[in-house]
Parts: C-alpha cells; structure tokens; sequence
DNA sequence: AAGTAACG
DNA sequence: GAAT
C-alpha cells in the first residue's frame, strides 16, 4: 500500500498546553452536513448511556463510528468491533474524515469515532484518552452546538489546570507531548447554538485504536 | 474514578 | 481550583 503524505497543517488558533486549538475552523454549511450525517449514525447505533468501570451512569450518551466502538460498562473501557446492542457500528462520514484529513497530520486514518452528546448538565470529569494502542497517533475532537467549558490539566492527576470555552465548529487535537494530557468538561452553556434543533452539543472525536 | 460533592 |  502506497503511503499518502499528510496535508501541510494549518496554524492553529491557540495553543494550550501542547493541545492546538483550530476556533472556527467549520463554516456554519459543513456543521449542518455534519449533523446531517450524525443523524444516519445514530439511526444505525443508537446513543446509549455508558457506565463508569465502578457502575455509575456517565451523563453523557454515545455511540461510535468506524470499525471499532469505544465502549464502557463493569468490564472497563475498552474498544469493540460492536455496539452494546449488537449492531456493528456505521461507517465514519466522509464530512468527520476531512477534518482529520486536515489536521491529525497523521499517514492512518481513524478507526474510531466517538460521539458524545451532552444534554443541558451534562459534564465529562477529568480523564485521559488512554484506550488506543498507539499515543503517537492523535485524538482529533470537534465542537458542534451547544458552547462548553473545556478543561485541560496535566499528564498526572492533580496539579493546575486551564480552562476554554469551546463552540459550535472548533477543532481540537491532543497530540505528540499532550496527547495523554488530562482533559474534560465541566458545563455547557445552554441556547448559545442553534445549530442542534434540541439544544446540547455534540462532540466527535476520531481515533487510531489499534 | 470518562463520578460526585464538600470545601476554600 | 485542589483534594479525596
């Protein structure tokens, strides 16, 4: 198989803490396409309501595109070439590939998809992104709806943290010294996006697994 | 602790 | 925001 070289990156809007920053980076056209898209994905995988590995409900619900599915339950996190309830998972839209294409600076494409919908309260506490086999592979996330408070701390638990505001078409990627940085959401600012009919924001996030 | 909440 |  012949290696295709990775489009020239471009400059990021901020960075923080080694995670670049691309504000803006979705006109409000390619948001709708991607929405659109979404909307076929979750026909096919529908969103479910994860549980932590200690059995509590995160309050977030996903479901993934792509080959494999990022899944969590007593069993722990991991990815699964299924989901939860026994369908395979939809392919990844061509709209979500063109963003890693453009920005994970990477010679792979992503296996996985994960699609996270935060309703009006959700949060995601402090993790770090540590399921895939290969951290020199980047995570890739996009920021559709609902504007949210993003956390970034460090490669350990505790210390200093810094926080931004994220809205609808930004892109982040966590890669090279901070991919394993620890990050999270601490809350959503409800209406401030019109983009999602319901309200809530979407986030997607691509993947290397394996 | 991909959670929650008390506390500063 | 830090600590548990």
């Amino acid at each position: 198989m012949k290696k295709v070289p990775a489009e020239p990156l471009p400059r990021a809007t901020l960075e923080i803490r080694g995670v670049s920053l691309y504000q803006g980076f979705l006109d409000r056209e390619t948001q709708e396409q991607m929405v659109e898209d979404l909307r076929a994905v979750v026909a096919a995988a529908p969103l479910f309501q994860p549980e932590t590995r200690r059995g509590q409900k995160m309050s977030v619900r996903m479901t993934s595109a792509g080959k494999v599915g990022w899944v969590s339950d007593r069993r722990g996190y991991r990815y699964e070439p299924s989901h939860p309830q026994g369908m395979g998972w939809p392919p990844i839209p061509a709209s979500v590939l063109s963003v890693w294409n453009a920005v994970a600076g990477s010679d792979r494409g992503p296996d996985c998809c994960l699609v996270n919908y935060y309703g009006e309260g959700a949060r995601m506490g402090l993790h770090q992104d540590r399921d895939e086999a290969d951290f020199e592979q980047p995570v890739v996330s996009i920021s559709l709806g609902d504007d949210a408070l993003f956390r970034i701390g460090n490669l350990t638990r505790g210390g200093k943290t810094e926080s931004i505001w994220l809205t609808s078409g930004d892109v982040l990627v966590m890669g090279g010294a901070a991919r394993l940085v620890y990050h999270g959401i601490d809350r959503l600012r409800p209406g401030s996006s019109a983009l999602l009919p319901n309200g809530g924001r979407i986030n997607l996030t691509m993947r290397v697994a394996r």
